[in-house]
RNA sequence: GGACAGGUGGCAGAGCGGCUGAAUGCGCUGGUCUCGAAAACCAGUAUGGCCUCCGGGUCAUCGUGGGUUCGAAUCCCACCCUGUCCGCCA
């Protein structure tokens, strides 16, 4: 949420910040219905002073009318009813101006406060420009020493992969069919050492992060209220992406939605609250399933645990205060955070930096992290896969546009202000499961364990 | 799911139609006193919006939303939340 005394001290801003991200929002109108709106109260808040004022005068006169007229002939009656009547005119006629202009307001208030919530963080100057996911920037690159991503897949390993689908399945160990029968498409079943190889990575996730970082590890909810998700700023624009839990339906009195990521309740822990100085930053990590409907994705990805409506992430975020350099220090400590993650589990990785089309309303930067999934990508004459990178992290930058939402304020001294926040995939799976099984796949077809994975995994060495 | 009880400032707690944005106590901040501290005493101490000639002005907020009234923390309705007991249950 943008601070309005900044949106009219300075439209253009923010004029450039929906065409940068190509968004479609009215800001000339939402400025408008801003003019109106305050016109409107400025108008309304001097019609109840006025009404105060007179109350005060008049009040006690009336109650004393009223009671005389109690012990009162016929004759003084008229006279009494007259006299309230007088003295009760000119406050009903300052309350039926400040009915009237709430109505006006009524009317103009959900539009207004729609176009603001809609409003985007503008994306930082250092943010190249550009359209969509194709104009997203490499930063740099990384891979172990025994892969490397630019080289077939044949050429690192000396054998064709297969991919994870057809691994997991020859296993034994994935049942997409079945996923299917329950839950519909985009459903899969993991079964025994693919399951706990599920488990071993979230695992490892979060000891790591909350262990060797500091986070502190959170349990939050997963099924929230629909102004949680607002606040968050996942709504308006992405509320197509969540599941609705419609309880009005059956006689609820509030629905609750599904979250797609655990920033939505850490984020949330706070709302509302004014924190001290001392306290920040904060950092949170959980453990959550994670629920995306995919909607507008029909017929991309179908196969396998790349695009999938329910999965596990460990995530991470950081309350910290309004000053950009310390919230681009964050920004930079979660990335290489993950970065040196995804070397302990060697996985040939790239950073992207987003373009301006690919940050989405609430963010100011975002870098992707893109894993090497080798069964990805164009096949060549004999069927053989070229390998691409797949998405797998996220970490975001948003200043204090969500905290502003969240209403999570900080007290410095005699200064009070809103948070920054940030947000980080630290382990989403089963997608990382992707290039772990296909990159430490064996001709034979069985898989070998991360060396960092086999502690949570019993000391196993091998999926065969 | 059933039956009660209750939601007021940082905390405790009064108020139950106008004098109440709110008594009192605690806490916190500053000051006096003191070698220093404690005690005592004095002063200050909610949040947000709008306007501002930057002195201030004004409105809203006593769980939330409606209603009654010239006027609501106070009366009425709905909802939310918390506590206790019973039932069911991972």
């Amino acid at each position: 949420m943008i601070d309005l005394k900044a949106l009219r001290a300075n439209p253009e801003l923010f004029q450039k910040a929906v065409q940068l991200k190509g968004m479609d929002v009215d800001v000339a109108r939402l400025l408008k219905l801003d003019e109106q709106r305050r016109e409107l109260m400025a108008r309304q808040e001097a019609a109840r002073s006025e009404q105060k004022k007179l109350g005060k005068e008049v009040g006690p006169q009336l109650g004393k009318l009223k009671g005389q007229l109690k012990s009162a002939t016929e004759e003084q009656q008229k006279e009494l009813t007259a006299q309230v009547q007088v003295l009760e005119s000119k406050p009903a006629a300052l309350k039926q101006e400040i009915h009237e202009l709430d109505e006006k307001l009524k009317v103009l208030e959900p539009e207004w406060r729609h176009l603001w919530l809609c409003l985007p963080q503008p994306p930082d100057s250092d943010v190249p420009i550009g359209a969509s996911a194709d104009d997203n920037v490499e930063l740099r690159h990384w891979h172990p020493s025994w892969f490397d991503p630019k080289r077939s897949f044949a050429d690192n390993k000396g054998f064709e992969p297969k991919s994870h689908i057809e691994l997991v399945k020859k296993l034994g160990l994935a049942d997409f069919e079945r996923g299917v029968k329950i839950a519909g498409s985009r459903s899969y079943v993991l079964t025994g050492a693919v399951m706990r190889l599920h488990q071993a990575v979230l695992q490892l996730a979060l000891q790591y992060i909350t262990e060797e970082h500091g986070f502190q590890p959170v349990s939050v909810p997963v099924i929230v209220r629909e102004q949680t998700m607002e606040g968050t700023a996942f709504f308006p624009h992405g509320k197509d992406q969540a599941y609705l839990v419609d309880e009005q339906h059956r006689g609820g009195t509030h629905d609750l939605w599904l979250t797609g990521t655990g920033e939505v309740s850490l984020m949330s822990l706070h709302a509302d609250e004014i924190l001290d100085v001392d306290q920040l930053p904060l950092k949170y990590a959980t453990c959550s399933t994670c629920f995306r409907r995919e909607a507008g994705a029909a017929g991309k990805d179908t196969a396998g645990l790349y695009r999938i409506h329910q999965f596990d992430k460990v995530e991470q975020v950081v309350i910290c205060k309004a000053d950009e350099e310390e919230s681009r220090m964050w920004h930079e400590k979660m990335i290489g955070s993950v970065e040196s993650l995804l070397q302990k589990l060697e996985i040939p990785y790239r950073l992207l930096q987003c373009c301006t089309g690919d940050l989405g309303p609430k963010n100011a930067d975002m870098i992707d992290i893109e894993c090497w999934m080798p069964s990805r990508g164009e096949e060549d004459a004999e069927g053989n896969p070229s390998g691409q990178l797949g998405e797998t992290h996220s970490a975001s930058r948003l200043y204090d546009y969500q905290c502003r939402r969240l209403n999570i304020r900080y007290n410095d001294s005699d200064k009070r202000a809103i948070c920054h926040s940030l947000n980080n995939t630290v382990i989403a799976s089963p997608r990382i499961l992707i290039p772990i099984l296909e990159l430490y796949q064996n001709p034979d077809g069985s898989i070998s364990i991360p060396t960092v994975l086999q502690p949570f995994m019993q000391g196993q060495k091998v999926i065969a």
